[in-house]
DNA sequence: TTTT
DNA sequence: TTTT
């Protein structure tokens, strides 16, 4: 019920590779999802810099299922969650820590990456069959004092469906062995 | 469960009042806070200039509670929510707006930095004593997914269905005459 | 340089119409954008229901532009910025507020809304022309734009300095009648 | 100018020790946190859990004298910045991976809500040298803290106690074998 | 109306 | 290692 302090990550990036997702014994499922998020600028010389970071995302259940079905390799897509480090050992036996962003909140952009239809795309939120998580953005309009409605509301619409979306940085090969991401 | 976008906000100002807390018919609190945050900087001339912006808070429920009890008048607050425009009628018949922050999440700074007593702080969010809305930033440890099956849902999550949702907003009344603010 | 307290909002939503954008007498850009978020919940007798919500969006100068370039109605876009409430008079000379939301980083999701080449899409934040880093949570009164030309005005943002500050934001002539929004 | 992505993460939490100043050999002064997040929940049983997140955060220049100055064990901290991941390799060789948040944007809890003196507490930003506004989520490498000297270390450095910290980054001395954070 |  |  109240927790000292606030962990919050925000990312929009694209995935570089197809979320891996598996189940647990219970039946949950789980993905990791790799995400790239990158910011150019100009050096001192002028020259236009470029960094990726790559961002090792994980999510449950329902969410986890969602990812699955709709983001693939490219799919830009917003995610919110918090951070988590977790540590494991590697084949030496030595401690090992991998941070990770466990996503609570996810917005698929940019509806189709396929072109196809007018869909994948929506905000998703941890919303535990139980009754657990979730996350109150969306919650059911709180307090909801509209009234008429009026105007606008159409929503607006989206579009944005031809996304050809791209290749993405790197072959985002590799990811072997011993490294935690 | 889905929803198009993503509406939060952040804020971390002072109390220019102590909350304001009033009940609902079904018995559930709901508070009114009204924070500043400001910003500084120095113009041209080189002249410090100071902005302070006001922000209406809204709170429901146990979040309500809490805000009534341990905040007052100068506060340092974190708040987390999203942004509800509701329309009003003033006196001649016009449509208003005011624009409010709807929170769901909580945080009391200002813990004792100088290292004395301890006092209330923390960091709530909304939990619906039925179980609807919430946050999830401090869901139980929702990577925690494996294990059983059920658990976790403890405080973390809300379902979002089961939501017993409001009729909430109540009509929010009162707020006087013109103002919107 | 240092400012008490933290005013964010960060929104993933869809234009409900092109992009308005103004210049003012000193060449600076202003762009208008009314954005919807909506979330969707059942309530208690398991109606599928939804509130959408509008967002008034500012941005200027370089922001401004691009937006004016690239964005149109249905366009799906992440803006981070922040809340500003102005005062304004009605006809009757009564006192109003409008809520915005200064932008100072956008984010095009989707890439092409328009189907064609890849493109289109892309963070874009405040930078001044020196070509420094920025954000305006706590740059200078991003909102800033007016006065007299020059500077900063690369985007709108920034520089802490030379910001010609403002008395708040352009009068904001134009927008019709009562209508805050 | 442009980046394609949002990398933003915001955490309110304690410091498990002082902060760590060093200064590069350009005379930027670099500060290494360690910041403590806790959320805590029921778990089916029942029984009250709680988890504590540790963040490593670093701060370049005018933000790090600052967190050097004011903060201290204890101290309660807004922060927002970024992710970042740096690879060093260990003393056997092996690659490994340290995931910190780059601050642009700190905020001190805390101040007396108790009504009595006032204090060290506000919000401060990147502002580089040259006295601009700032944010990292997109500025330029941020961490870059230009200038010679090795700069752009800067950005790795920090390490807060056992960071066998990398070669990137200054020397870094130092921090012991083989933990990362 | 707060806070610094 | 913090904090509650």
């Amino acid at each position: 019920m109240a927790s000292r302090g606030v962990n919050k990550v925000i990312i929009v990036g694209n995935l570089g590779n197809d979320p891996e997702v598996r189940y647990m014994p219970n039946g949950n499922a789980v993905a990791n999802l790799s995400i790239a998020t990158s910011e150019s600028w100009k050096d001192q010389q002028g020259q236009q810099q470029e960094r990726t970071e790559w961002h090792r995302v994980t999510m449950y259940r329902r969410l986890a299922e969602i990812a699955g079905e709709y983001l693939k390799k490219g799919s830009q897509v917003f995610i919110e969650g918090k951070l988590q480090t977790r540590k494991w050992q590697d084949q030496q036996g030595n401690d090992r820590y991998t941070t990770e962003i466990i996503a609570d909140n996810m917005q698929m952009m940019g509806g189709r990456n396929d072109s196809q239809g007018q869909n994948g795309q929506g905000n998703y939120q941890q919303r535990p069959q139980n009754n657990q998580s979730v996350q109150s953005n969306q919650s059911p309009p709180s307090q909801a004092p509209q009234g008429t409605g009026g105007f606008n509301q159409g929503q607006s619409a989206p579009s944005n469906q031809p996304t050809n979306t791209p290749k993405m940085s790197e072959p985002d090969i590799d990811f072997d062995d011993d490294i935690p991401f």
